[in-house]
DNA sequence: CTGGAGACTTGGGACAATGCTG
DNA sequence: CAGCATTGTCCCAAGTCTCCAG
């Protein structure tokens, strides 16, 4: 069911040579692009983090008036940064600057061009599942450059999966709707307050004694040299609350927190802040600047306490038996026989590979001359059995019991939660070593059933700063493989990967740290800025589908596929890997042509989840397939002149810092913007987190995020279609009783026991009916997007594509909670996208 | 220019926590 | 208020991309 490709979907109009400026304005514009909303503006918003402009103190405080004075400064502000933003980076810099001048000329800007855009060009092109409703009417584009460039080609074509889009015009009717609403202020408030309690307890940091020292010296040396310049404000704000947190002020700082609870009033302040200051969001990224270049300093102290291991193997003594027969192992060989035992009833246990490879590793241990010779003749059933038992008994245990437990847990791995950097206390991501196991790998894995040893202290490299204690080894008698000083990295502490030798595994901060904060925007950013240069982008692929020299066409189709289908670069892989493809690997049988311009694609991807789909694509990317395909052999390379850092190159003549997985993001967060922005409308909060929900999905569709279905999801489908059942009887008598009570006749008595009802008035029948009939709209809508979803993965694409500060404008603008779209979690990793501002855009 | 090492992001599924309902 | 479904987190595998030596 491949839809008709979107009618060249490359129809430039403007000269790609003025380019660069040009993409400028336009980026301004969208920016403030939301018509009439301007106003909007001054009104409300609060700097989000209940924290950031809450009360100060201090230290801090004179920290955060220097965040605050360049939030009144915008001007101020951009020509600072913009000049010494990276020269690597150039536009990032001043990006928002103009935020001021852009807003008076944009709507003439996007009137004019609406004019010559063809509409066959904007028109979107996905068949739709069951919601055609998006209103085609005032067939206006509403972004700034009117030209198609803007919208990512793989929304305009769909996958051939059932799950279809919506939309067909651009219109800006919805947003029109939009700009009359005002903002939240609530749900990012309690945003704020959320985080500033959240942490606080936690800063009884047992393992620092000596860091509460550096803090406080840090924190000083900081309001004096701290020059704004080089430290992105995400970051510094995150010092801020957090030295807070620390200091005396952390009493001042909670009451606030509890009062942004409850009414708002400390809004009040921010709102002030806010109009003589204005969007801190822009100021903020004015401040971006790209700090994951490498070879770069990342940090000047880094205190944290290394990792932790899992306790020893204990011994259960439990025999298998050898034909028939228990055999005794050692300890060692037990271990590993218990992580097979335990594998019993997995699938991995049909796979041929994964046997041997588990037999081949634990023969090695039981050694050449073991009574044990095969492993058909094995029986693991006894250690099976007793792991259930194990299993069960730690089920059984109390409520009590279980929280001891936890408690001990905790209190034992307290001081590996948290690092300091230069000053600022941090969570780490994954500070356990990984216990031993069988490898588990994706799809057909040549490596899977081999033994993953255990990670001794002594296969550890620690990085720390020079002047902070070194971690003590928590495994008496041990000692960490070496200390390293390294500041032009991120990570804590890696060790090599047991199962493949020349992987690295490393420990670096949690998801809500400033670090991963920081990386994130600059994504983001990143992919903002390609929404000005795609138009030339695509300009230039399309020129280049027909160039004589192959390696030119051959970047070409691959550069269109990648913008166009969002495929991942594909590098290439060793066969100690699954065979899987991307974009630059893709062989001559993962792509058909099927006539009519028709590609089907059919490969597996990252994770072996299977990319099926079919597109048409332009003609002479059409008759490009069929010369890269002649003359080879199923299994040989579609791009036979390509590979990943060739057409990264060349993505990065194109725009600076340009490569091939940017697209994705930008294809994703663009989608969300567009859709969200399209498809609003009035309605109460679970209508509009239904929208979000679908512009998720349609994000999750484009990057083929997948999931397995649930065993049991057909008969929850079934428990629910019975219910409904059930309820219509009621719903249908109700309305029986109601005709009769309008009769002032009695009810009849109750079909399913016969007894008799209360003698309701008519009123409160109809109210009956009316909540029956509600809660039987809901089951079907969850039966619905139950189905829908079921296979659809939406996680993937809401944590690492869809740019937060879209989402967050978006419930700001339309009163959504954030807390609706995003979990505790996420709300932290989003710490950064908090305070943006309504009218953001991507 | 190439291949490998290293650093960091993205990915699905297992499992634990939480929420809901009879 | 137990028992199960749902949601959220953790785990660690599998990608991308950069850098550097030869």
């Amino acid at each position: 069911m491949a839809v008709e490709a979107s009618d060249g979907p490359v129809t430039f109009k403007k000269s790609s040579a003025s380019k660069s400026n040009q993409l400028h304005s336009e980026m301004k514009n969208s920016d403030s692009y939301d018509d009439g909303q301007s106003n909007r503006k001054t009104s409300d918003v609060p700097a989000s983090n209940g924290q950031s402009s809450s009360s100060l103190n201090g230290k801090a405080s004179a920290i955060e008036s220097s965040v605050d004075i360049s939030k009144e400064s915008n001007l101020k502000t951009y020509t600072k940064s913009s000049p010494s933003a990276n020269s690597k980076f150039p536009s990032l810099g001043n990006k928002n600057e103009s935020l001021l001048e852009k807003k008076i000329p944009k709507c003439d800007d996007f009137e004019d061009e609406e004019d010559n855009t063809p509409l066959s060009d904007i028109r979107m092109k996905m068949n739709n599942d069951n919601d055609k409703k998006a209103t085609p009417n005032a067939l206006k584009k509403s972004y700034e450059d009117s030209d198609d460039d803007d919208i990512p080609l793989s929304a305009r074509l769909p996958h051939n999966t059932n799950l279809g889009e919506s939309s067909s015009n651009y219109d800006d009717s919805d947003k029109q709707e939009t700009a009359s609403k005002l903002s939240v202020k609530r749900p990012l408030d309690e945003i704020g307050s959320l985080h500033s309690s959240g942490k606080k307890p936690k800063l009884s940091d047992p393992g620092s004694s000596i860091n509460a020292k550096q803090i406080s010296v840090r924190s000083d040396a900081k309001v004096e040299e701290e020059d704004d310049d080089d430290i992105p404000i995400s970051r510094k704000k995150n010092k801020v609350v957090k030295l807070m947190d620390k200091s005396s002020s952390s009493k001042k700082l909670t009451n606030v927190a509890k009062v942004n609870k409850g009414a708002a009033p400390s809004f009040k302040k921010k709102e002030k802040l806010k109009k003589s200051g204005n969007e801190s969001e822009h100021s903020q990224s004015t401040k971006l600047q790209l700090s994951s270049g490498d070879g770069q300093k990342k940090w000047t102290t880094l205190v944290h306490n290394g990792i932790i291991f899992p306790p020893p193997y204990k011994p259960h003594g439990v025999k298998i038996l050898y034909k028939g027969k228990p055999v005794t192992l050692t300890p060692e060989q037990e271990e590993v026989a218990t992580l097979f035992a335990v594998m019993r009833d997995t699938e991995y246990m049909e796979k041929e590979i994964f046997k041997d490879n588990f037999w081949n590793d634990w023969r090695e241990l039981l050694g050449e001359n073991h009574v044990i010779q095969n492993l058909k003749d094995c029986d693991f059933t006894p250690i099976y059995d007793w792991c259930q038992i194990e299993k069960d008994k730690k089920k059984q245990m109390s409520l009590e019991e279980k929280k001891a437990l936890r408690e001990e847990k905790m209190k034992q791995e307290e001081k590996y939660m948290w690092a300091i950097v230069d000053g600022v206390k941090e969570k780490v991501g994954n500070f356990r070593a990984e216990p031993p196991g069988l490898f588990r790998g994706r799809g057909v894995h040549p490596k899977m059933g081999k033994v993953k040893r255990r990670i001794r202290p002594n296969d550890v490299v620690i990085n720390i700063g020079k002047d902070a204690p070194i971690p003590e080894c928590p495994i008496p008698g041990e000692s960490w493989a070496e200390i390293t000083h390294d500041d032009t990295v991120t990570w804590l502490a890696k060790w090599r990967d047991p199962i493949k030798p020349n992987k690295l595994k490393m420990v670096s901060l949690a998801a809500s740290s400033s670090w991963k904060g920081q990386s994130d925007k600059e994504k983001y950013e990143k992919a903002r800025m390609l929404k000005s240069y795609i138009g030339n982008i695509r300009a230039a692929y399309t020129k280049g589908f027909t160039s004589k020299d192959i390696t030119k066409q051959q970047i070409a189709v691959a550069t269109y596929f990648i913008d166009k289908l969002a495929l991942r670069a594909g590098n290439e892989k060793d066969d100690e890997e699954a065979d899987t493809v991307g974009c630059c690997t893709l062989k001559v049988e993962n792509v058909t042509a099927e006539g009519h311009n028709k590609l089907k694609f059919d490969f597996l991807g990252k994770d072996s989840i299977k990319y099926e789909n079919t597109v048409e694509v332009e003609p002479p990317v059409y008759k490009a397939i069929l010369k890269f395909q002649k003359d080879k052999q199923p299994g040989d390379d579609l791009f036979d002149k390509l590979d990943t850092s060739k057409l990264n190159a060349h993505l990065k003549e194109l725009m600076p810092n340009l490569t091939a997985k940017v697209f994705r993001t930008f294809n994703a967060s663009f989608t969300l913007d567009d859709m969200l922005n399209k498809e609003t409308k009035d309605g109460v909060v679970a209508e509009k987190t239904a929208v979000y929900q679908h512009a998720n999905k349609q994000v999750a569709i484009i990057c083929n995020h997948q999931r397995s279905v649930s065993k049991n999801h057909s008969t929850q489908i079934s428990k629910l279609n019975e219910k409904i059942d059930e309820l219509q009887a009621v719903l249908k008598e109700l309305k029986i009783d109601l005709d009769r009570a309008r009769k002032e006749k009695p009810p009849l008595k109750r079909s399913s026991d016969g007894k008799n009802k209360r003698n309701l008035n008519p009123e409160a029948i109809g109210k009956k009916i009316a909540q029956i009939s509600a809660k039987i709209e809901k089951m079907q809508r969850d039966i619905h997007t139950k189905e829908d979803l079921k296979t659809v993965a939406l996680g993937t694409s809401k944590i690492n594509y869809l740019d937060p500060r879209i989402t967050v404008s978006w419930c700001k603008r339309h009163e959504v909670p954030i807390e609706k779209i995003y979990t505790k979690t996420l709300l932290e990793k989003f710490a950064w996208a908090m305070d943006v501002d309504p009218d953001f855009r991507i």
